[in-house]
DNA sequence: CGAGTTTGACCGGCGC
DNA sequence: GCGCCGGTCAAACTCG
């Protein structure tokens, strides 16, 4: 999968000054406020969680992806078509492969005429009750850009996974973690989630400590909370990114203006 | 051995 | 009718 090949975005590339690494685990706080501060980030969590969840669910893309309305000046968008663009990893130059947290079977590849790069066809593997379908291509401007067509909406849950984003509850962190704990010792955990590598670094104290022993403490709310802010962070400087979400936003709105004509 | 992918063939819509 | 093109089929193949 390309989310363990690791040869994403790391928000702090490994080797790269400590200064980089959030510190996990600083003073202990006096017992009463880490309740109300757990009860906080709980809250929190569950807030960014369901926002994440509310979006992801809209447009059916996760890992990197952007879901956007088409293009304003495009041939009025069909209903139930949507169309999501996603930056490809470097490592997987080769790959038509968007990981949207859905299991999908290819069932044909074409060259087309106005780009270079094959399309392929995937359908839900749930198919045939699932209808869903979807087209992904490789944009000629831009080869590490993908273009995904999703037609039909899926009837069914998705599927869980790992490397996806964070989910509501530990699974995710806790796959990661034992994934960490399968070396004698960490100093960080790096966590693939929408198509980043985030990685999170344990301070001093626990350096060369058991990995293991380790994870218990880990698998807080705080630390969810850690994910999850740096995952906004990730996004919140990403132009490309704000940049999708701004026409996506506009595009809804202009939608919503009675008489406008898309 | 089953599930998933690859790839050439085939089909139907569309414009000329 | 013909050719082009996008989409789908299905046999062969690969991989775990």
């Amino acid at each position: 999968m390309e989310a363990s090949s690791n040869g994403g975005e790391s928000s702090s590339p490994a080797g790269s000054a400590a200064s980089g690494l959030l510190p996990l685990f600083g003073p202990s706080p006096p017992p009463e406020s880490l309740e109300d501060k757990l009860r906080r980030a709980r809250a929190e969590n569950r807030r960014l969680a369901g926002a994440m969840d509310a979006m992801l669910a809209g447009r059916p893309a996760a890992g990197n992806a952007v879901a956007q309305q088409a293009p304003a000046a495009a041939a009025e968008p069909r209903p139930g078509v949507r169309t999501v663009r996603a930056r490809a990893e470097p490592a997987d130059a080769d790959a038509n492969h968007l990981n949207d947290g859905y299991h999908w079977r290819k069932y044909g590849q074409k060259v087309t005429r106005d780009n270079p790069y094959p399309r392929a066809y995937f359908r839900c593997a749930h198919s045939p009750s699932c209808p869903v379908k979807k087209k992904v291509q490789r944009s000629a401007e831009d080869k590490l850009m993908l273009v995904a067509t999703y037609e039909g909406e899926h009837n069914h849950a998705r599927r869980p996974q790992q490397s996806e984003y964070v989910s509501s509850d530990a699974s995710t962190s806790q796959q990661q973690l034992l994934q960490a704990a399968g070396s004698r010792t960490v100093n960080s955990i790096s966590i693939d989630s929408l198509g980043r590598t985030i990685t999170v670094g344990l301070p001093e104290q626990r350096l060369g400590s058991n990995a293991e022993a380790v994870v218990g403490e880990v698998l807080t709310p705080e630390f969810r909370k850690v994910l999850v802010e740096e995952l906004a962070d990730l996004l919140k400087n990403d132009s490309e990114f704000m940049e999708s979400l701004t026409s996506a936003v506009v595009a809804r709105m202009m939608e919503r203006i009675p008489g406008h004509i898309s």
